[in-house]
Formats: C-alpha cells, sequence, structure tokens
DNA sequence: GCGGCTTCTGGGGTTTTCCCCAGACAATTG
DNA sequence: CAATTGTCTGGGGAAAACCCCAGAAGCCGC
C-alpha cells in the first residue's frame, strides 16, 4: 500500500499523517509533498496507489497536478482535498478525469470518519463525493443554472469591478455584447430586475458577485489570478 | 498547566492536540470543547491559565466566547485562531481584550513552530500576532485606510447587492447621506472615480467589494450573517 | 433539414450611480 | 476657544447600468 500526500501546510499533513497511520492496515511509510510539482515528481517516480492532493498549493495547484499523474499514471486513486465547496473546481476536476477512474473529494472540515470512509471508496474502485458538494454537482448539470463560458467570463469581470466599456475592450466586444452577457448571467443567478424585487430592490451587479461567491462560483484567489492575468494586459 | 481549546473540526482539534502534547511539558490532560457556548461554560468552571479559540464556531462565535471569558476571568492567556487574516476580526477582538491582557492571533496556516512559540509568549504575559497580520493592525490605526463604522455599514450594504435607495430606508437615511459614505468609503479604499482611472475605468460599486474581500474587510460568512439580519428587517 | 439554443447586433428608452459644488451641525482635539 | 473630522444636507448634471424590443448568425441535436 503506497500512499503519497501533498498539502503546503504542517497541520494538514500532520492531520492526513495521523490519520492514515491509525487507520490504514499495513501501511508503509507515507509519501509527504508541499506542493503540486513535488507531488507529480514523487508520483511519477514512486507510483501510489491512492494520492492526496490539495487543491491550493505553491507552484502547482491541485488540480494540475491530478491531471499531469493521470496522464500518465490513470489507474491512481485520486482524492483532492479542498477548504471551498467551489463550482469552479469541481468543474475543472470533472473535466480532467478519466471517465472510470476512482476519485474522491473531500472538504477540509470533514470529519476522522468520512476521510477514511472516502479513502476506501476510492481504493476499491469507487467515487466519494463530499456530502456539502452533490448539490454542486446538481447544478453543473442543471441547464437552467449552469453558467456558459461567456455569462461566467462576464461574471469574472464584474466582480474584478470593471464597467461594461472596460470590459468590453479587454474581451473585443460591443458593450451591447456584454450587456446582453450580463442579462442572461443575471437571469441564471436568480437576480430579480428592476420593479421586481419588491422591497428590496438590488443592484444586479453586485448582487451577482454576492450569490456567486455564496454559491462558490467564484472566489477571492481565483479572481486574484485573473485580475493578474488581465491587468497586465490591460498594461501593454 | 491548564489548557482548554475549542474548535469544531475534528482536524484542528486533533492538530492542536498533538501539538500541544509534544510540545508542552507537564500537560494535564487537555480540555476539548466543540462550540463557542461550550467553551464558555468549561472556561468558567476549570478556569484555566490557556485557552484557544476557533473563531468561527457554531451556536458562539470565538470572539464572543472570549469576551465572555474574559469578563469573568481576565486574565487568562486567550489565543484566537483564525483561517483569515480578516481585519473584521482584528478589529472587533481589539475591542475586547484588556488593555493589559495576554492574546495571540494565529491563523490556521501556521507552522507548528508558529504555534507553540505563540503559546510561550501568551504565556508568559506577551502577545503574539501572526506576521500576516502585522499590515493589518497597522491599517487598522491608519486614518486613511481605517474605515469608520458608518463606511463599513455601507461597504456591507453594497457587498449584499442593495441599491442606495434599499440602503437608504433600511438605515433610514437619505438617498444623499448614503452617497455620501460610499464617497468617503471609495476614497479609504484607493479606487479611482469617473475619468480618473484612464484605460481601466471601474465600476466603483463593485471593486470595492473587490478590494474589501482582498483585504478581509469583509468576508462570505461576515455578509451571510448581515444578511440574515437585514433580511428578516426586510421581510416584516 | 428543422427547431432550439446561445450569442451578438441595433434602436431607443428609464433609472441609478457617480460627479462637482457648498453649507450646517456635532464631536474631538490641540 | 479654535480647528479638525465625520456626517448629513441640498441642487444640478453626466455617465453608466439596466429595460424593452427584434433580428440574424452560428452551433447542436433530433
Amino acid at each position: 500500500m503506497t500512499i503519497l500526500f501533498a498539502d503546503d501546510e504542517d497541520r494538514d499533513r500532520g492531520w492526513l499523517r495521523s490519520l492514515l497511520e491509525t487507520n490504514v492496515k499495513e501501511h508503509g511509510p507515507f509519501h509527504e509533498a508541499h506542493d503540486g510539482q513535488e507531488a507529480v515528481d514523487m508520483a511519477l517516480k514512486i507510483k501510489p496507489e491512492l494520492v492526496f492532493l490539495d487543491i491550493k498549493m505553491p507552484r502547482l495547484s491541485g488540480i494540475k497536478a491530478a491531471e499531469l499523474i493521470l496522464e500518465k499514471l490513470p489507474t491512481t486513486g485520486v482524492i483532492m482535498l479542498s477548504n471551498f465547496s467551489d463550482e469552479v473546481y469541481v468543474r475543472q476536476l470533472w473535466k480532467i478525469v478519466p471517465p472510470d477512474g476512482a476519485f474522491g473529494y473531500v472538504l477540509k472540515n470533514a470529519s476522522n470518519e468520512q476521510v477514511v470512509e472516502a479513502c476506501k471508496a476510492v481504493l476499491s474502485g469507487d467515487c466519494w463525493i463530499h456530502p456539502g458538494i452533490a448539490r454542486v454537482i446538481q447544478r453543473t448539470q442543471n441547464r437552467a443554472t449552469n453558467l456558459t463560458s461567456a455569462e461566467y467570463e462576464a461574471l469574472v469581470c464584474i466582480s474584478l469591478g470593471m464597467t461594461d466599456h472596460t470590459i468590453a475592450k479587454r474581451l473585443f466586444l460591443t458593450e451591447k455584447a456584454v450587456q446582453s452577457r450580463l442579462k442572461s448571467l443575471y437571469a441564471k443567478l436568480g437576480i430579480p430586475g428592476r420593479g421586481e424585487g419588491g422591497e428590496n430592490e438590488f443592484n444586479q451587479r453586485c448582487r451577482a458577485n454576492y450569490l456567486a461567491n455564496k454559491r462558490g462560483l467564484i472566489n477571492q484567489q481565483e479572481l486574484d489570478e485573473w485580475e493578474a492575468k488581465l491587468g497586465a494586459k490591460a498594461g501593454a
């Protein structure tokens, strides 16, 4: 039984280590990585049966790391760890996991039992998804609530605080096109228009922000990365 | 040496327990609470010398718990644990800690050494503040960047997606007053006005949101609580 | 090949947000 | 006491955001 786990924080590595030591029979020494790149390197060398990957790690995200590992070793069991129940990540993960691969997605506020459960499931070829994410997954498959990439793009832009005009220039669109994207975005998020809100009238732009954050469609870290990307483009 | 720690997550209690067991000499059995209320009850009974409190806990937040404990037992050493480097919390904490009290503030991504360090500091009557928060504390004391409560209130409202008109009604102000608050808020966050942004024109409302989140002035959990409060008021 | 969907386009409108200006009042501070 | 700061007040104006409408191009599945 070869197990690798990757996390950049002392606390979480310690957590996993003691958890696995007491719950996995016939465990060998565990292999620990401190970031995504190290995890990939180690995985390719030791060919573990099971890999735990934190999503947020320096150098290489857990998602990317999983992609690289599964590319070479598609039968590896992968369990993602995350602080967030974010739709963004579930989305991304869905794309890279082989259709018949075994993987798990557990939130970091999971109980010890849940982690052990996920561990067993993945080792026996099943998937284990944290209860808190079940509804998220439903949403990614629902037409009426699942955002298209155009809408998502617009969402990111307004979340960064751009005006319609600025967005149009950045994405090479007309302002009308931007407004069109926003309109359908608001609709999918279920934000009432002017006059439909009764006593609670909303500023749709800001409301979209709030709801998107709440649903985990976006989060601060993701936005910061976008900001870096788009900001650089703007500087040129 | 009597030590109490309170956290609602398996992982973090496990972390603290093993950390303290290996690093604190002559430790007795540690006392563990699972939420804020339990922490207060236990503290009043066992009168610990040191208390670890997670900020985000069910029933009673760590901040409130600290307040109640310090009220009765002002000499207790308190170490707050947080996932965030949020200004909101530092602010609140500042108010309730007795001027000569010893307390610590450590982020949950701290290394094991840092926690031990904080522990020692507080036990010997010093304060220990996580490096990542030093600048936050500076900001809370800087005139030009520290928000007044009026500005903060406005910030929360726009982050929830309210319009000027809705805010005015909720807070019993004129719309002009709301705009006045927003204007100074934008200024303190350093958001350029119309025409001042050059190529990057901003929607100040949304930009304020983004920056406030980035600085930890607000976060999703806090907003959700406000939403519940203000939403209830609106329903009536 | 036909509907269905998304996306972009355009005209022409209302409301909201933000801008500049200036004044008044209370509380704090030197 | 004066000076400063935070807050609310007001008028009037420009720009942005949002509203309705309708049409056309492209892509997909049936």
